[in-house]
DNA sequence: CTGTTAGCGCTTTCAA
DNA sequence: TTGAAAGCGCTAACAG
């Protein structure tokens, strides 16, 4: 099937290969054997051989994409965002998932380059010392997202403003007494930042306010179970570092009885569909999760085409505003 | 960087590239040396080369994969499962997506053909004549997902069953006033055979009984808005083809304060997290995608490696009885 | 505009 | 065990 090669549509058109070869990629060919080859290639179903003519051509089409996992809605929409951008441009996306391990990342950025891929982008878990070594003593592109560190290429979500945004409008509302229910800081963007943002605005611009930290994870079950301890500190407002946090902690309220935003105001991070529907709907910050995959691609893609780049990108923010959250004058 | 070759190392080692070759292939190399190639591969970082390897023996450890969409929790489940089946096996994973279009559909499936993988995964949203024709005419092992049909090689869930099994359920509940919420028969697992279960176990086994179909979408959303139409049908319980078509009719229910299951008994497929931690809990009927993902694998690569496949498979499913479903005897 | 001529980096007979 | 030699299929000077 596939073993029709340049030399035999050659042969075909009595032609060389050299004038087939041109004939693909555009170069001069006279009209006559323009049509020839052409019937000839559509005759055969001639198809490319994308292993010789990479082998030759020093650029793959392939881009590499390293993401910490697979089975999330971000990391989804943020593929979706590469996959149309790449598609456009004929690129294919290879993939490998690191697993939210830090070790594995740095495996599957190696292996990605070694097989050859153009350039790669890395939805990081973390970028350390090792990352930056391997960046500056390899000629291919790497692009990292979801973290800033100017010593490589990034394209990030601006969690720390996210988190001061949402500060401010509670402040606005008058909340001074705040349940902050976070995920662990060893997640840089929404363990980190967002919480940083949060409690900067507050430090900076408010003189007399509490804010209690509650660690949870990313999942609702263990949010809901957080409920107790939550209400416990007898919080007017709480600021989840997700929806899905967010949610996770309206169920348990819902089957206490307890009024959301009249008793307590809650808010999110994330804009996700059901945010919107469930009631009261929850006032979020949403990230254009698609948008950062898009540029990312369109940034790499510049990088290897141009070589040169500019400057790192961060995605603007989405302030949705909901029913949770009460001004409580 | 990588412009170490196989001849680098061969002059450094004063041996020729056939025993570096060799070397690297697990071919005879005197013991002697086979450590100074070891030596000089370690000091230049030698890479073999992707592209160079592959015009030669004919395989690539590239596995294609077609998805329907990325930005999906079940497709999620499914990739995670190929991946770390391919992981083991140093296999990478090549994925297109197809967008929910049939056409891109067969394109991506060519794309990847085309790019020489030594098989692909097509998680399909319909298997067309020119999909056949198309896996006959090649010798790449095409495996598909998502759909039974014996002109090619498949791995499917077991819908029609689900639906079969949840229909007994209802009927041992002695539901008899049925409304069947669900999505368009195009999508053929989850519209037509979760569907065409449910149905055919009443019309088998009982005689008197009522099922109303209604049509929705994916979304929560949509669901929620149908509320209304299904409760004007006041049915005793209503079969939802998906758990998040379930949530958004249970919170119209809650929002009406309709009980569930004490006025209305409601049920679902798939087996999402949240549907056990929401109030009452969600009778349902999972899946285990990642299963699907990794059985996938496994096959394609058994048949990459032995050409010889066993039977379809179709993945066992696991039923979960939780609060939403109330004997009304 | 076209054909000839070299390879790209690697694998694989075939003799030695 | 090893090396020489012949390509895999394609691209890219170069001289016509």
């Amino acid at each position: 099937m596939s073993k029709v090669t340049i030399q035999d549509i050659a042969n075909m058109c009595q032609v060389s290969k050299s004038s087939v070869s041109r004939y693909l990629n555009g170069g001069y060919v006279s009209k006559e054997n323009k049509e020839k080859i052409k019937n000839a290639i559509e005759q055969t179903g001639y198809k490319t051989n994308f292993f010789a003519k990479r082998l030759k051509s020093k650029n793959s089409n392939l881009i590499g994409v390293v993401i910490p996992r697979i089975d999330s809605i971000t990391v989804g929409k943020v593929l979706n965002g590469i996959n149309s951008v790449c598609e456009e441009n004929e690129y294919t996306i290879l993939m490998e998932s690191s697993n939210l391990s830090l070790k594995k990342e740095l495996e599957c950025i190696n292996s990605l380059y070694n097989q050859g891929v153009d350039g790669i982008i890395v939805y990081t878990i973390g970028i350390t010392n090792e990352h930056i070594n391997f960046v500056n003593s390899v000629k291919t592109p790497i692009l990292f997202l979801n973290q800033k560190n100017n010593n490589v290429s990034y394209i990030s979500i601006d969690d720390y403003k996210a988190g001061y945004i949402m500060a401010e409008y509670f402040y606005k509302n008058n909340h001074k007494n705040i349940v902050f229910l976070g995920v662990n800081e060893q997640d840089k963007s929404v363990g980190l930042e967002r919480k940083k943002g949060f409690y900067d605005f507050y430090k900076k611009n408010v003189s007399n306010y509490k804010i209690d930290f509650l660690e949870t994870d990313f999942s609702f079950k263990k949010a809901y179970n957080m409920g107790k301890m939550v209400t416990n500190l007898n919080p007017t407002a709480v600021i989840c570092a997700t929806d899905n946090i967010c949610l996770g902690l309206m169920l348990y309220l819902k089957e206490k009885g307890i009024e959301v935003p009249d008793q307590i105001s809650v808010a999110g991070f994330g804009g996700y569909e059901v945010s919107s529907v469930v009631k009261p709907s929850i006032t979020t910050i949403s990230f254009d999760y698609e948008l950062l995959g898009k540029l990312s691609a369109e940034d790499i893609l510049n990088i290897i085409k141009n070589k040169n780049r500019k400057e790192n990108i961060t995605i603007p923010l989405n302030f949705i505003i909901g029913e949770s959250v009460k001004n409580i004058n």
